[in-house]
DNA sequence: CGACTTATCTCTGCCTTGAAGATAAATATC
DNA sequence: GATATTTATCTTCAAGGCAGAGATAAGTCG
């Protein structure tokens, strides 16, 4: 609990004024005001101190109609600044550089065989240094994601199962590789803000990001802020029970776990069983075949479809938000989000007779858009507190200017 | 997406100092300056505007120790004003007054047997108004309970099974009768609420309180912020699945979900098919034959338990609460949390090896508290903005006082 | 070309905080 | 017992923030 200071409302005004452009686009001054309740003398004075910082501009007037000064519409100014999202997958690192409205300004995908945390990081820099100021952007920070139980408050990844981390000081270690703010967090609530800031969920302030792959988790946003748990662990799904269907046994003795139900591994083995991939195939072939056409892959990929309906279900029941993304290899790359609808009012419409359901939609991104998810997380700080990212904001803050 | 004003940040000030004082009991205005990072100038100047209001007092100096000037500790003062709590219950009405520290100071047990609104709400009208002022006590509003889907911003009752409501204005309705404001929730939140703010939860930011009786249902408070979710309706656990147990066929066609295995109806049903209890008696029968001994009626008991705490593990692994605090028949008036903790812990043990779980407490109410903890929602509002609702306290903002 | 309309900018007043100094009330020391 | 010391609390003052009123700018309409 900390107390309130006149600095808190500036910075929030600012915060304001920022997510109120990226959430309605170029807007002018006066409607702007209105919009978020504010006088509009205080509108142009910090609309001023965030252009003279680089982060909003006037935008192109569109034809004047009617009566009296046209207006001059204010936007974000995505020509400035830019963040750097980084990836750490299995052999796989994505490093994205995204503007401020989260748009892929340059891309550097990177194949390792390590999964060692020390040469990955430096890869990594290696990277991130490559695409700092070489764009014509001046980058705000590093945004970093990666499978497993990440903290994004002490910035230590505790453990990731696929890379075989433990405790490891993921933040602290890439801020003095590259120089930069870092912060970082889980995938799935990398895609969540993703999804929240220039996705499927724009606008939207209660909403989940359902992620159904090789992991399973989900990304919760509450009241407008990600929700990260006691101990940021929160969107644990693996053992969520399931009904309908059971597969293989888990390790915690259930054979209805989420995870084992309709993870990536189960769907692959259930291919294999019918014959449709070989043994050294994976779900990537169901998929190409699913593409393909393939009857029997398709309703492989249905019946999956149908268990993470009964999933969403649940999660509706038990969270009412307003929007469910569906992230994963259920929304791509064959769109069995249809599926997952019908599954979820099914068993919504029995129990509540369709009051106070959800929308569900896929995810915006592809499969490989996990980079700029990435980017989000640093994407979401400077949002919420643009003086503490933008130097030359509080440079500026008080300059009358002209 | 409202813009912030410098009243805003007083209001805050204001509700972090009580919030504080709350948490912490009498606290000198030096400590209170540095536990909440203020200049102990503001403090002197908030608490003052605080006490000329009634809701604060210096508290009785404990005995000068060390050298300087004695502490002067302030207090929240609890003689000056207070809530009230009304809680629909079947046949009962539960109308409570609390003081500013969420102690009973008055109760008015009522039974109706109608179950329409508009008697009941002059029932409760009546009840209310007998308190108001009778006790010594300004009161501040009213908070109002029941189970069921209530919309807490709208005030209204979606839909309340027990007593058969539809769209019910309760919140409108009850401040028409009794002209002071009023404030309505469902009765799980108003119970989490309560654990808050002066039970088991106290100064808890992030937990879950769950309920098992006659209805199932959770609670959410998520940054120290109840979570309602996007249409009120968050909470709901009757169809989630459990693992290990399946009881009647419910009316989604699953035999596994938990309001049908571990609800006070199927506890009953088993206890007659046990022959514990005869065809009209119910659940609290089975209670008074565990209080009293009876070694089957304890097995049934703690087997639900058993269940509960699957639940609880598989809300803990997908929410990562701080705390978990189990209310209804789980807790009280025989104890089985510990068969809860158990069952919990051995679920994560198996899935997280024991890392990121949560405290398992009991509720620190009895069954009848249900008044108490429907005032709770008034006074949960009186802490978040004190301003709005002690008129005394605006009064004498400015007046620089003596 | 002048009147009108609407958007934006400028200026003033009020409010709130933080910091520093003044005051108060106890103990420690001679 | 008188004085110094220590710590808590109160008072004063300057800085910074917003709202609202008035001034200015930039169009359309007749």
């Amino acid at each position: 609990m900390r107390s309130a200071q006149l600095s808190d409302v500036r910075q929030q005004n600012y915060s304001t004024i920022m997510r109120e452009l990226m959430r309605s686009g170029p807007t002018a001054r006066t409607d702007l005001a209105s919009a978020i309740g504010m006088s509009t003398g205080s509108v142009t004075r910090l609309t001023g101190a965030l252009a003279r910082a680089g982060l909003v501009k006037e935008a192109a007037e569109p034809a004047p109609r009617g009566m009296g000064r046209p207006k001059v519409p204010v936007a974000i100014d995505e020509s400035t600044y830019g963040v750097i999202g980084v990836h750490f997958g299995l052999h796989r690192i994505n490093t994205c550089l995204i503007d401020l409205r989260g748009q892929l300004v340059a891309e550097l995908p990177a194949t390792e065989r390590t999964t060692n945390l020390k040469p990955l990081l430096r890869g990594a820099a290696r990277s991130v240094r490559k695409m700092i100021d070489s764009h014509g952007l001046t980058v705000l920070g590093v945004g970093a994601s990666t499978g497993g139980w990440v903290d994004s408050s002490s910035g230590q990844v505790h453990t990731q199962p696929v890379l075989g981390w433990q405790e490891a000081p993921l933040a602290e270690a890439l801020h003095d590789l590259v120089g930069l703010p870092v912060l970082v967090d889980s995938q799935v609530r990398a895609l969540a803000l993703a999804e929240h800031w220039f996705g499927a969920a724009a606008g939207v302030d209660n909403f989940i990001h359902l992620f159904v792959g090789n992991v399973v988790g989900a990304g919760f946003v509450f009241n407008g802020s990600p929700y990260r748990g006691a101990h940021s662990a929160a969107g644990g799904l693996d053992h969520l029970p399931v009904t309908g269907r059971s597969g293989q046994t888990c390790v915690c003795g259930s054979r209805r776990c989420f995870a084992m139900v309709a993870g990536d591994l189960e769907t692959a083995r259930r291919a294999r069983a019918a014959g449709l991939i070989t043994d050294d195939q994976e779900v990537y072939d169901v998929f190409a075949l699913a593409v393909a056409g393939n009857p029997q892959a398709r309703r492989l990929l249905q019946d999956r479809a149908g268990v993470v309906g009964t999933a969403t279900a649940t999660l509706i029941e038990l969270l009412d938000p307003e929007l469910v993304v569906i992230g994963g290899g259920v929304s791509a790359p064959v769109d069995h989000v249809a599926v997952v609808r019908d599954a979820a009012q099914d068993r919504l419409a029995a129990s509540r007779g369709g009051d106070a359901t959800a929308r569900i939609l896929a995810s915006a991104f592809g499969p490989h858009a996990l980079g700029i998810a990435a980017g989000a997380i640093m994407l979401d700080a400077v949002y919420r507190s643009p003086e503490a990212f933008v130097p030359a904001l509080t440079a500026t803050a008080s300059d009358p200017g002209h």
